[in-house]
RNA sequence: GGUCCCGUGGUGCAGUUUGGAGUGCACGCCGGCCUGUCAAGCCGGAGGUCGCGGGUUCAAAUCCCGUCGGGACCGCCA
């Protein structure tokens, strides 16, 4: 093929949403695609051409067969809209381009779904093709702003001194945390790569290679189930520093956040608020607190410490006060008892405040009154609230709290503002495993808490106890990262291994060459990682990180455009050593 | 592994509760008319395996079972 000798012409001189007076007179090339079209017979004709910058009005002789989604090339004048046709709804509304000579580059079929956005479409239909949702304004607006986000986040990780540094993504699988996504080898049969889960072990092997300040927007894959803020493989800012301390990688990463929250909104956010992770359990039963809005949980085992009533017997107790709750019907009462149970409740008590005062509940019954006065004194009840409340084990009480409590008060994802926050004193451990070792609730090279560190002598309740140093950024009720100190000494890390039950044999075959990296010269160092997918959704008002990726996959793990994952045939199997199983029975 | 919701011309929806002829609305599409529209207007037209399979019934978009696809959530996601 040889190319086309470069045009005298550029092959446009203007975008179509950017013409105004200030263009009258001006002989413009516009390229785009065929909107909407008014015609009116064979004389006249207006073309709404559209690209992503607008749609600016075209008016062209009537005889041209232009359909919708045509791709053209439109050359003419522009000019001031005749008195009383400008359209104040467009942006380009007081100009239109005239004298139109029109070139189709590329005709077209009917679109499967309309291109503007008055109603929506179907999803499915949408990621089938999804080259024509793209040309949406929605889309079009939610990957620029993903640009921008990425753009600002560099700039301010190398502000910073962080130097981008990019990792494999063909790696050794490593048996800890989610399941991966493994890649067989040609030359090694029988042998896999795995797809990392995060560059968690990389990006501190560049800490131990002097690189001082690392970060990458990286994308992880992990192969658990998909959710409306989980995909398969996502991006994350990730990062680490050496010689840097919790409060300081707090500061990397706050001002990062910042810098992308400012260059998506024009607005600078305010100081990042902190919160213990266990206030934020006890108080939103929740390590990501939504703190948009309140209906906190309120502590009352205090209040049933010698009640009759077998329900309340408890290990804790706890209630949330719904506002103005007290009208809802008996169905919806039932069916928040359905979805306690759901949780993991055993059941779910409700009272109603009447407008007396008086507790309207189906075991107000069994309840003395000093109880009674207890929880309406507690919660601050007020007639016409609602009020539910949970005994069980303080894990239980908690969960299921908290999730009622988003699912009755949580409000629409662009309404009250971006509350970040920062979630600080994880545990060490969460639990036990079947074999009564302590399971690590983060990653096992994660620092403990430095006035928690005499507890890893302790008993395995005080184990429970130890604080790390481990840090979640929340932003309205959505995990955005987490991140900690880790640990660089050998002999604090044999102590934890020790603890989790990994015995050396096991931690050399695991995480063998990183153990040995730290033993040749390993600086202090702590790292974060944040999910861009997720502060990019936030920010554009979506529901959905599939919003904002391009080319997201289903809750089943598919993509409706390419059909992906397919079978691959037998010689490709056979090249790779591999034999597909019958599907089990 | 589990719970719940959805599936009706190209698109969005109504119809399903209480079975009775593929019935209806809006957009789009095709053709005609139309020289200032902008969700253009007017006239005419085409377009359907009611996701799929089975069952109940004289009769199924509608009821039952299964299955596929999409979505929300619990578990899972160090």
């Amino acid at each position: 093929m040889t190319e086309t000798p470069t045009s005298p012409q550029p092959m446009r001189t203007d975008m179509c949403g950017e013409l105004d007076m200030s263009d009258v007179g001006r002989e413009v090339s516009l390229c785009g695609w065929v909107g909407r079209r008014r015609e009116h017979g064979e004389h006249l004709a207006f073309i709404d051409l559209r690209d992503h910058t607008g749609v600016i009005q075209c008016v062209v002789d009537g005889a041209h067969d232009l359909r919708s989604e045509f791709v053209v090339r439109i050359s003419g004048t522009v000019r001031h809209r005749p008195e009383g046709t400008t359209n104040a709804n467009l942006a380009t509304g007081e100009v239109e381009v005239g004298d139109c000579t029109v070139e189709v580059l590329s005709a077209a079929e009917p679109p499967p779904f309309p291109v503007d956005e008055r109603i929506d479409t179907d999803e499915g239909v949408r990621l089938r093709h999804r080259y024509v949702d793209l040309r949406r304004d929605r889309m079009q607006r939610n990957l620029r702003l993903r640009a921008t986000v990425n753009s600002a986040i560099r700039g301010a990780m190398e502000e910073q001194g962080f130097v981008e540094i990019e990792t494999p993504m063909l790696i050794a699988s490593t048996p800890e945390g989610a399941r991966d996504f493994v890649v067989p080898s040609r030359l090694k049969p029988g042998s896999f790569y795995a797809l990392p889960q995060s560059p968690q072990l990389f990006k501190q092997l560049c800490m131990v290679g002097g690189i001082d300040r690392y970060y990458q927007i990286a994308r992880c894959l992990r192969d658990e189930d998909l959710r409306a803020d989980r995909q398969f493989e996502f991006v994350q800012l990730d990062a680490e520093a050496s010689f840097a301390s919790q409060d300081e990688v707090i500061e990397f990463i706050t001002h990062a956040v910042a810098a992308a929250v400012e260059a998506a909104t024009g607005e600078r956010p305010g100081d990042v608020p902190q919160m213990t992770w266990h206030d934020a359990m006890e108080r939103f039963g929740s390590d990501k607190p939504d703190i948009r809005f309140g209906m906190e949980l309120v502590e009352l085992t205090a209040v049933f410490v010698a009640t009759e009533f077998n329900a309340f017997k408890a290990d804790c107790v706890k209630g949330i006060r719904v506002p103005g709750g007290a009208e809802r019907t008996r169905k919806q009462l039932d069916d928040l008892t359905d979805a306690a149970k759901r949780y993991g409740a055993k059941g779910l008590v409700w009272m109603k405040v009447d407008a007396d005062g008086a507790i309207n509940s189906p075991v107000a019954k069994f309840l003395s009154e000093d109880e009674l006065s207890g929880i309406v004194a507690a919660l601050e009840a007020e007639p016409g609230d609602l009020v539910l409340l949970v005994a069980d084990d303080r894990r239980t009480v908690r969960h299921v709290l908290g999730l009622l409590r988003l699912e009755l008060g949580r409000p629409p994802v662009n309404e009250g503002g971006l509350r970040f926050l920062w979630v600080v004193d994880f545990p060490l451990f969460e639990g036990v495993d079947d074999n009564g070792s302590p399971i690590p609730m983060h990653h096992p090279f994660t620092m403990p808490h430095p006035e928690d560190t005499h507890l890893l002598d302790g008993s395995p309740d005080d184990l429970q106890n130890v604080r790390s140093q481990a840090y979640d950024l929340v932003v309205n009720g959505w995990e955005l990262g987490s991140g900690s100190v880790r640990i660089h000494r050998g002999d604090l890390q044999q102590r934890i291994f020790g603890l989790l039950g990994i015995s050396e044999e096991e931690a050399r075959a695991k995480f063998g060459f990183l153990l040995e990296a730290f033993r040749y010269g390993a600086p202090p160092h702590a790292g974060f990682a944040f999910g861009i997918d997720r502060l990019v959704a936030i920010l554009a008002g979506e529901e959905n990180i599939r919003e904002v990726i391009a080319f997201p996959k289903t809750q089943s793990g598919g993509d409706p455009l390419t059909e992906a994952p397919t079978p691959i045939d037998a010689a490709q199997l056979d090249e790779l050593g591999l034999r597909v199983l019958p599907p089990k029975a």
